[in-house]
DNA sequence: CATAAAAAGTTGTCTGAACAACTTTTTTGG
DNA sequence: CCAAAAAAGTTGTTCAGACAACTTTTTATG
């Protein structure tokens, strides 16, 4: 199998890496939470709630970058799953809040030592400055990409 | 809007910067290629044949480290719209080639071209050794998952 | 050589992403 | 105050990813 050349153009490619990347560590968070029947996605909104209490579906939305209509249909299936639930606002008729239930809350700690747990060998074998470096790089192209409109 | 708490939590998270980061990537990437009806995805596999000639299915997704179903089913709508033809292999009745068709030879040079200068602005402001420096990390850390079952 | 195992693809099902179009409610501005 | 604009969500459609189950063909192996 002489992929050299292919690869090479790849590898030597921003976004091949990225997204390979990207598509590696989110299967293997996939794996970690299969057993919560939680999402990657699922598990950030968690997090969200988890450190900031309820927000409004568009505030998920500014946070984790992902648009209004996934977030609208994954809260949906999170309802339904026992995760969260909706809180009216009685201010503005067109939103509302998204809450934790009692589901939600309790598996916090039991969620984050699992995910842990899971991660640790791996992150055991990523040197502390890879880890460091990477985010910090990643954050830089973040900002770039943010406000870029050609 | 007060989302200093999650966000900390999160910026920190090496997940959480990976997904981001591709997630605009991408988006651009798929504004780029919408004019010629090209996801990157497909994109990739345009990229792969270019260089390299006819492949398998199964060589793709060794390639691009995507699941031979969703290969499976790309393939189907390249196929559809004119990207590409299957080529019988006269040794193994499983299998089959991907090849280019005319359509997918001559887009090449102009699509390069197109999409070099949708990204021209946005390379142009990601310092050298940036683009260097993440490439390789993100290379680092593809390794360390690609060998990693907990 | 015959049967079991492996390999190559395909199909089904659920989830998520992008984008356009839509409804409802709120805000603006004259 | 009222009409226009903006904001918040939802719905429809297409594409992609994960994973399990399946078919067909090839390779191993006893």
């Amino acid at each position: 199998m002489e992929f050299g050349k292919a690869l090479f153009h790849l590898n030597n490619n921003l976004g091949y890496n990225l997204y390979r990347t990207y598509l590696l560590f989110h299967r293997e968070l996939i794996r970690a939470l299969k057993g919560y029947g939680v999402t990657p996605e699922q598990w950030q909104v968690l997090i969200i709630l988890w450190n900031h209490g309820s927000v409004t579906p568009t505030q998920i939305s500014s946070v984790t970058l992902q648009d209004l209509p996934s977030i609208s249909r994954m809260l949906v299936r999170m309802e339904r799953n026992g995760w969260t639930h909706r809180v009216e606002n009685e201010k503005d008729g067109r939103s509302f809040h998204v809450a934790l239930t009692d589901k939600g809350r309790e598996h916090k700690s039991e969620m984050m030592l699992v995910l842990e747990k899971h991660f640790a060998q791996f992150l055991k074998k990523v040197p502390a400055e890879l880890n460091y470096g990477i985010k910090q790089e990643l954050l830089k192209l973040r900002a770039l990409l943010n406000d870029y409109t050609p």
